[in-house]
DNA sequence: CCCCCTTTGAAGCCG
DNA sequence: CGGCTTCAAAGGGGG
């Protein structure tokens, strides 16, 4: 939340378009250097492809930089181009935002299964096989394409979808973009929804249609606010509902927020009305004081029967009844995984890969060639997220779900000992980058994009706002993989940190990008040992098959650490390899 | 059966 | 205030 401040939650427009330039202008010292850097970035990526590309046309894959898509297909190709000259076309015009987004709000409306920020509410296979179509939706008109060719057609799905689940999305994303508006307070009176959304007639907020909702995201490029709903359908097309209500559970935690009624009925509409009707597991249907109250998940916590009193208080540490009582609250997405989402079905379906490791570097890679624009999107997305979310569930705090997690990942095991660490180190360096190379299409993308600055959305809620830019520059040699990210997490103790984690981890992050934790550069070798990195590929993907576009380093973005880590990168440039162990 | 792996970002915790 | 850790999604792979 403090990042909204900076960006100014509440207003997230105009003001952020403004504060995005400036970062970029401040940025870091450059703005001219940036320029430049693209343009070696675009060298050297194009080299790189050269090289690394064996099979795929080298030229194919330039254009795959400059395009977000991954092989697309011809057609998708030319789809994604116009949609991004136009994107352009609007961006000139002094737009920012203008550029059309997901045209596929239509799909927004997918019904979701359960609330997605409950544990519980794990989508059935099916829904998961539904979330893909809901990338086709969001994906630029290019990837729908090459969606439809590969595979089932969103509409098919939608009419797949089990009833069961949706209904709680309907009423779900209403408070979602009601609140989302600009500032929602809790407070806040449903009339400050944004008048966009809000039915003239009624004064209520009326989901957006498709079609609506598109317009409103080019048209106001100051009113990010009202860009919020839009958004939000959007995240519920992905496939899960962004803010799902439990679906008994509150379903009004704020009446006024009259949009469920009509949003459902748009829901229903297009897909079917049952969906309306509450799932049975709606658990606490009645018993919910709060909105924040979430059901305790269906699946997962059984006990889910209502969640005690001190739910909204958020306690901490409850016994174990209390925390299986207490709906697992999951933490808003954030903007790269809402990217994620709609992206990685996507992705799938182009490459053969199916793992996520594999995939999630690619989506890693796109994301970082995302332009800014698209990555602000997001942003503010995960910004609207974050807020609706406090709306939904003001007492919750990330830390509920500290030490939730199954276990840990990575830290837990008994801790830090060597040998653990030893253990883990070994598949980390692992490079899952697919063999499909052509995945993932490279970074430079829109590229031309590129040079306008500014994230909106970075600058409001991303501290990270990342200029694309640099890391562009930064993913050539990336091939790296990250071999610490997650070392650190060896030595750390899983309840705490533990000191010596810390300083371990402390190399790494050192070469990471300063907000994000994890380091996903490569760092320079002796850190690496120092972690133990043992580069093993556990499944080592052969050379050839690796791209290096799709190697792109991680997250170079940020600021002021991206030159630094720049530097690194190029010193060290793959580390494919890696380093035994110290 | 469960965790790992991987990605970025956000938030929490700790010093 | 800075650094480090945890968690969010996802799904094949591995133990």
């Amino acid at each position: 939340m403090p990042q909204l401040n900076g960006g100014g939650g509440d207003d997230l427009g105009a003001n952020d378009e403004m504060i995005s330039f400036k970062d970029e202008g401040e940025q870091e010292e450059k703005i001219s250097e940036n320029v430049s850097a693209e343009r070696d970035l675009d060298d050297v990526k194009s080299s790189l492809v050269n090289e690394s590309e064996n099979n795929s046309s080298s030229s194919d894959s330039e254009q795959a930089e400059r395009r977000p898509q991954t092989r697309p297909d011809s057609e998708s190709y030319e789809k994604t181009r116009d949609y991004f000259g136009e994107a352009l076309r609007r961006q000139q015009d002094g737009g920012f935002f203008k550029s059309p987004h997901y045209p596929g709000y239509q799909f927004l409306m997918f019904p979701d299964l359960t609330n997605p920020y409950l544990s519980n509410g794990s989508l059935s296979p099916s829904a998961r096989t539904y979330l893909q179509m809901k990338w086709p939706l969001l994906d630029v008109p290019g990837s729908a394409g090459i969606k439809d060719s590969r595979s089932p057609t969103p509409g098919h799905l939608s009419n797949k979808v089990p009833v069961v689940q949706h209904a709680h999305h309907v009423h779900p994303l209403t408070p979602l973009i009601t609140y989302s508006n600009e500032h929602f307070s809790p407070g806040t009176p449903p009339s400050h929804l944004s008048p966009e959304i809000l039915d003239p007639k009624t004064g209520i907020p009326r989901t957006p249609h498709p079609s609506e909702l598109s317009p409103y995201y080019p048209l106001s490029p100051g009113a990010v606010g009202s860009i919020a709903h839009p958004l939000s359908w959007f995240m519920q097309q992905q496939g899960q509902p962004m803010y799902s209500i439990p679906p008994g559970g509150f379903r009004h935690p704020y009446p006024t927020l009259a949009m469920n009624a009509s949003m459902s009925s748009l829901v229903s509409s297009r897909f079917s009305p049952h969906m309306v009707t509450p799932p049975p597991h709606s658990l606490h249907q009645t018993g919910i004081p709060h909105p924040a109250i979430v059901s305790p998940a269906i699946k997962q916590e059984p006990s889910g029967d209502n969640i005690s009193p001190s739910m909204h208080a958020k306690s901490p540490v409850p016994s174990k009844k209390e925390e299986d009582k207490k709906p697992h609250i999951k933490k808003p997405l954030n903007a790269f995984m809402l990217y994620m989402k709609e992206m990685r079905a996507k992705v799938v379906a182009e490459c053969t890969l199916k793992e996520s490791a594999a995939i999630n570097q690619i989506l890693g890679r796109r994301w970082h060639s995302l332009s800014r624009e698209e990555q602000a999107k997001y942003y503010e997305l995960a910004r609207k997220e974050r807020q609706l979310h406090s709306q939904l569930y003001p007492g919750w705090s990330a830390r509920d779900n500290y030490g939730k997690r199954k276990k840990r990942k990575r830290e837990n095991k008994p801790d830090s000992k060597p040998e653990d660490f030893s253990i883990r180190s070994k598949k980390q360096c692992v490079q899952y980058l697919p063999s499909e190379k052509m995945c993932d299409s490279p970074a430079s993308s829109h590229g031309s994009m590129l040079d306008s600055p500014a994230t909106p959305s970075a600058a409001l809620a991303s501290p990270a706002a990342p200029a694309p830019t640099h890391s562009e520059q930064a993913q050539p040699l990336s091939l790296t993989t990250k071999p610490e990210g997650r070392m650190h997490h060896h030595f750390s103790v899983p309840g705490k940190a533990s000191g010596s984690a810390s300083s371990s981890s402390s190399s790494s992050s050192s070469s990471s990008s300063s907000s994000s934790s994890q380091p996903s550069i490569a760092i320079p070798v002796g850190t690496l040992g120092s972690q133990s990195s043992t580069p093993i590929l556990t499944r080592p993907i052969p050379f050839t098959s690796l791209h290096p576009s799709m190697l792109s380093p991680p997250s170079p973005f940020h600021q002021a650490a991206l030159h630094s880590h720049h530097s690194l990168f190029q010193s060290q440039p793959l580390s494919l390899v890696t380093k035994p162990t110290e």
